[in-house]
This record gives structure tokens, C-alpha cells and sequence, in this order.
DNA sequence: GCTTGACTTCATGTCGACATGAAGTCACAT
DNA sequence: ATGTGACTTCATGTCGACATGAAGTCAAGC
């Protein structure tokens, strides 16, 4: 009951079916993101587990998490997992609050009849309260 | 009635104010975000607009974009600006949702008793969704 | 039997945004 | 006059996530 009927895949299916490049899914087998199966030749064979391990990858990727950040979301065995995860949400949490003051202020800069972002009165109050309390956001990097 | 008072910095002023290095002060210069007067020995001297630019640079740093588009956004002269600003304010928000997205995801592995993600069959089954109807984000990056 | 696809290791390149350091000049303040 | 901070150009390194290619092996399908 571990593994369903089990269709499998090769690298290149896999890759394809993701429109991704084979080595792409070598290198992430090589930061241990990924650990087929191996047929009698010794060559990749991706089961439903993997395929849906590449799917969260891509979509936590997207999400602008980097590969060792998505491997300790991957790896059940770590210890400290429950407080990393809630770590990570409050890492997301802080970096959409950060993208939505971005864009207030993109859509000031849209609707404002200053052209120069730089000489706008509202703008500049807006920012330079920022200037006074110094609240400044850590490396998103 | 342009320049007020006028309060001016020096490098080394602005930095420290903004807990940057000199060095990243003159890079964003060398690539063309700021542009300092200079005063009779050729130093530069940062006046309240330019203040407010790396202001501005800093939260749209923290919101994920480039230098490049941050200088878009802070070049009055750009023809195509009005778009480019659009095409910026649906670049966030498509990259929110993918954060959204990413963070139900994480949200869920956490309130989940299957420990292993690619394991969980709910979780399973809202990838799997994903991967019939092909809706694949484009690079973040 | 030959192509196709997959395998391996190893090395090197790319991109963005700096970081770091050398090497030398210049101006202002104590 | 000495130290401090600023200036310049030039070169090289760093990090993450691949990209690209070489060089050689191996196995299955037509």
C-alpha cells in the first residue's frame, strides 16, 4: 500500500513533462533534493513521491525560496522542522508586507501627478516617516 | 522654491545613516541610480532628494526587484513608463500569490499529521491538481 | 550495428549585486 | 604636518543556481 500502481518516469520524461532541463533534475538529485529509484541499468527512475517532491520545489522556487530552504521543507527527519516552518511563514509573511508597501508605493507613483517620484510631496512624506523611525528591512536576499 | 533648506550629506553620512557601505553608495551611482552633486574638492554631497531615492531603492530592494527596475522606476523620463509601472504592479502581485500559495503550502505541512510532505494525501491531492492543469509560474528570478 | 538516451566525473562559464583590496591623489581639520 | 575621510581606476572574489561542454561508458530498440 506504499506505492500505488507506480507509473515511473525517466529523467527526460520528467523534465519535459515540467519543461524543465535533464540536469536540472541531476543537479537537484545532487543537493539531495530528489533520490529515484534506479533501474537495472542504473539509470533514474522517478515514481508519483518525486514527481510531487519537483512540484513543491518549483512552487516554493517561484516562491523565492532558495534549494536549501525547500530541502528542510522537504526533510521530514529534521528536528527542529515545526519551528523552522513557522519560521519560513513568518520569513513569507515579512516579504509580502515588504512587496505591498512596493506596491502602494508603485501605484502612488502610477496615480501621482508629480512624474518625478523624487519630488513628490506625498511621496516624500510617506518616505521620510520611514526616515525618522528607523524600521529598516534585513537583506530580503 | 525647488531645493529647501537643504540639508547635504557626505558619503559617509549617508551611509551610516542608512547602516550601508560607502562602496554601495557608489555602485548604485556607477549604474546610474543616484546622481550626488559635488562639492569644490569633487565630493558628494546628498541633498534631501537623493535621500529619499535610496530610501526608495531600499524598500524595492527589499521587495524583490532588480537595480535595473528600480531605476525604471525612479527615471521620470522613461517613455513607456506608465506601462512599465503596470507591468511592475502585476509582477508583485503575481508574485504574491505565488507566496500565498507557497504559504498554504507550508501551513498546511504544518498542521499535518503526515509528517512527510510527499506522503500527505490532501496535500497530494492540491499538487496533483496542479499538475493536470498545466499552470506553470514562469521564472521568478 | 547504429542511433538514442542515459550514465559518470570534471571543469568552466554566467548573472546580479556587491565585497574587498591595492595604489595612489587630494583636501580639510586639529 | 598628520590623520581622517574622500576621491579615482582596476582587478579579483563571493554566492546561488544552474548552464555548458568535454570525454568516455553502457544498454535497449529498430
Amino acid at each position: 500500500m506504499k506505492s500505488s500502481p507506480g507509473a515511473t518516469w525517466s529523467v527526460g520524461e520528467l523534465a519535459s513533462r515540467f519543461d524543465l532541463a535533464t540536469h536540472v533534475l541531476r543537479h537537484w538529485e545532487d543537493v539531495g533534493l530528489l533520490k529515484p529509484d534506479r533501474d537495472s541499468a542504473g539509470r533514474r527512475r522517478y515514481g508519483r513521491d518525486e514527481l510531487v517532491r519537483v512540484a513543491v520545489i518549483l512552487r516554493n522556487k517561484a516562491a523565492g525560496m532558495s534549494l536549501e530552504q525547500i530541502a528542510i521543507l522537504l526533510d521530514a527527519g529534521a528536528p527542529d522542522r515545526h519551528r523552522v516552518l513557522e519560521a519560513h511563514l513568518a520569513d513569507l509573511d515579512r516579504r509580502m508586507q515588504e512587496m505591498q508597501l512596493s506596491r502602494q508605493m508603485t501605484e502612488h507613483a502610477l496615480r501621482c501627478r508629480a512624474h518625478d517620484v523624487a519630488n513628490c510631496p506625498n511621496f516624500r512624506t510617506g518616505i521620510e516617516d520611514l526616515l525618522e523611525g528607523r524600521s529598516w528591512p534585513g537583506d530580503w536576499h
